[in-house]
DNA sequence: TGTTGACATTAACGTTACGTAAAGGTGTAA
DNA sequence: TTACACCTTTACGTAACGTTAATGTCAACA
């Protein structure tokens, strides 16, 4: 079948003016032109405009969806099973929104109370709250609200890059600290290599770092199932490890 | 908890240039300024931001926002609950979108067919497509395809306002229908009145109207199981006495 | 104490994806 | 032939910021 400017749009539940913005770009050149200058569509158009249309629903610019379309290795099924990955990971993000707006009624209503950064979650991709709803209760508790507070401002503070960096150095201590586990000696270097690592990622969410607290907080990890939870996933028995090791650390 | 502009942004997860664009507008002043001058926000200023964020999210504009936020009728609870009915909304929609592109693959890949229309299904709300869908078949093996392809592009070239005028027409229809049916008698002047409607509505699809295939048509309304259902939700036996009275009708 | 570097400020122009209006040609139903 | 709803191009308008520039602030480090 064939079709005009305005008998696409509403194929599409586009405006006409859209079809021929797409048109003056580039991005869906009609068919054809009718003997009277009218742009007509056909088949081959009706399935580019779906996928112009995907791609704009999962929040891609035009110029974008242009250079894919018209790149050489595109391939409209694969397009399609992408565009489904996509769609089932928006609507995981969309239930999370739904969660906290359900969770924010429960909160207005004073049922539960929500955290600010809790507030907004869902509405972009989030991994940075672990942090204060994990450590952040036990924390206060044991070091005092102030200390806490000035550690939840670095936390604002701190820029993507910075991110990365405090993540990468996670990783590096699982994985020293695994390493180290399987010497079975605490006292070793690359058990020390391993503390160390786990004072220079304190530091990254401490506001001053002392030797005392250090200790203090390993000691709490194995008394606490949540944070023996953490390092035992990886390797059970871990925590007490990972105490030992950074007992002798900061004897040191 | 206060919050410095950047500091907000990253909460939020949009950028700092909006925190400052929505000042600007008057959309979230902040609490205060500090002395040298540094927007300074609060709790409110958090809640009201989840505020436009779910608004946003929800493709509202920015002025419509503020007018609503701004609003003395405004209670934060009632929007948080009205926000999670268009969430679920949403996701509906997002799921027609979801099996839309399941079934674009299959298509893709050649184990279905679909039409170009149903091709932007979940893109918007759509309820035009019932037609060609439910009638389409049965009247293309009945009076032709080319009868059809003319009905076809009449709707498509359905302005809004038409489809309402021809919803409005169906629902009359049905109402005129079944108080002809309580009188019993499909010559009654209720009854007539009623394949006349049935005549306005058939004219808004087809080409050219013929008493023939409108006597035609009413025929295969009762042998067809799907056309007939349609009637008989309504009123069981509905079918039967507009086939009866549009009988009369086309006689006269 | 001065310097660095990441923040903050305002001002102003740029960008995307169209909306909207103007001025005129086309197709068909009455 | 007269509506009327379509089509065309040209061109300026708009929303919601992005970006750049020029400048002030603050905490930390040498």
């Amino acid at each position: 079948m064939e079709y005009t400017v305005q008998q696409l749009a509403r194929l599409a539940g586009i405006s006409s003016r859209a079809v021929r913005y797409y048109d003056e770009i580039g991005l869906l050149k009609p068919a054809r032109i009718s003997s009277s200058g009218y742009r007509i569509y056909g088949q081959n158009e009706v399935d580019t405009l779906q996928q112009i249309m995907f791609y704009r629903e999962l929040g891609m610019g035009l110029e974008e969806i242009h250079k894919i379309l018209s790149s050489p290795g595109f391939n409209r099924t694969d397009a399609l099973k992408e565009h489904r990955i996509r769609l089932l990971e928006k609507r995981k993000q969309l239930d999370v929104l739904i969660s906290n707006v359900e969770r924010s009624i429960a909160a207005a209503e004073g049922r539960i109370s929500m955290k600010d950064n809790e507030k907004f979650e869902g509405f972009i991709r989030r991994a940075l709250e672990e942090n204060e709803r994990k450590y952040g209760k036990e924390a206060r508790e044991k070091y005092g609200a102030e200390a806490v507070e000035k550690s939840n401002q670095k936390w604002l503070n701190m820029t993507e890059e910075q991110y990365r960096e405090f993540t990468a150095l996670s990783e590096e201590l699982i994985k020293t600290l695994k390493e180290a586990y399987n010497t079975g000696d605490p006292a070793s270097e690359t058990a020390q290599k391993a503390a160390d690592l786990h004072r220079q990622w304190l530091c990254f969410t401490w506001p001053v770092y002392s030797k005392e607290a250090h200790a203090g907080l390993v000691q709490m990890y194995v008394d606490d199932e949540r944070f023996k939870e953490y390092y035992d996933k990886h390797q059970p028995g871990l925590a007490e490890f990972l105490r030992d090791a950074v007992m002798i650390y900061t004897e040191r």
